[in-house]
DNA sequence: TACCAGGAGAGCG
DNA sequence: CGCTCTCATGGT
């Protein structure tokens, strides 16, 4: 008889090639925050969970002791082969600059409604600020959950159906502004069965994604999202303003080309795993944009120090 | 202060 | 189809 593994709040996941600070914090998910010990704390699958880099491995910690923990296996997906999926993408100098620059970058696989309202959220927003409207969504219409003893509370993403209870207006007092009436009305829509989200994963991609775009708020753009990083389409190939900027620039000469015709573009030149390459591309160029404002920065500096001395 | 943000949808020619 | 305008709010 097989004695089953005793139940515990600590595990060590395998994870070599994996870059956890950035697969967090990418802009794929909105609700991971790095501590003061620098570890990164968030709510996966209803449950607390504190995750670090410990070498090779992920260290994974939850405020109650877990007897099968399959579920952030799933989440982080350190099941995959990081290498065979960067072997598919295509050999250009603009792909392997990126490869280079976010080495270790993954996909999560994250739960179909927390990803589809939260992109819904995200449209013509900055990160920073769709962080700051789902924290308030879920302090708010989220249910507590446990946390180890001295941690903040943390909550759990609202069901569909408590967004459904909500009126527009009162989902307009976390600043989402236009967007509350496109996320309650999908919110209906998943409530009463009009759109059914466990039915996305047992169609191809294209029918997968018109699904989606049934409901309202979601077009292309956040339909590829949530395909790439809840169902595990990796294919699909969201087009943002990054990154129809980077294609067009990197690929196009800088001729503007309608995002219709990239996805089209990127569908063929990235191939099975265009989504991944997407990902790399996206969190290059925001790197890369970074940096230069640091150097901004710095150039300031020194204009105001040559103002200061009068040189 | 102006510009812009991981867009979508409607109206127009 | 392709372009333009609006939607709401705040970061930089």
């Amino acid at each position: 008889m097989i004695k089953p593994l005793s139940p515990s709040a600590c595990r060590f996941l395998p994870a070599g090639d994996y870059d956890l600070a950035m697969t967090l914090n990418c802009g794929q998910a909105f609700r991971w925050r790095q501590g003061a010990d620098g570890r990164w704390e968030g709510v996966v699958a209803g449950r607390w969970v504190q995750l670090s880099k410990v070498g090779k491995c992920i260290e994974a910690k939850t405020a109650t002791p877990q007897r099968n923990w399959d579920w952030l296996d799933g989440y982080l997906q350190t099941g995959v082969d990081l290498d065979s999926i960067l072997r598919t993408f295509p050999k250009d100098s603009p792909m392997q600059q990126a490869v280079k620059a976010c080495r270790g970058l993954r996909l999560l696989r994250q739960e179909p409604w927390e990803c589809l309202a939260s992109f819904i959220l995200s449209a013509t927003k900055q990160i920073v600020q769709i962080q700051q409207i789902i924290e308030c969504i879920c302090a708010r219409w989220g249910q507590k959950v446990e946390v180890p003893p001295g941690h903040k509370p943390a909550y759990s993403f609202p069901t569909p159906e408590v967004l459904a209870g909500c009126t527009e207006a009162d989902l307009r007092e976390c600043k989402m502004g236009f967007r509350a009436k496109h996320l309650h009305k999908t919110a209906l829509m998943v409530v009463n069965g009009q759109l059914d989200l466990a039915g996305v994963n047992r169609v191809p991609l294209e029918e997968a994604r018109a699904l989606l775009q049934t409901a309202p708020g979601v077009g292309p753009k956040i339909a590829d999202c949530v395909l790439l990083f809840a169902y595990g389409f990796a294919q699909a190939f969201p087009v943002d303003v990054w990154v129809q900027r980077a294609l067009c620039e990197l690929y196009f000469q800088g001729r503007k080309i309608p995002k219709s015709k990239l996805r089209l573009f990127a569908f063929e030149h990235f191939g099975p795993n265009a989504g991944y390459a997407q990902q790399y591309l996206f969190h290059y160029m925001r790197m890369a944009k970074k940096r230069l404002g640091e150097i901004d920065v710095r150039s300031q500096n020194v204009v105001r120090q040559r103002v200061k001395t009068g040189n």
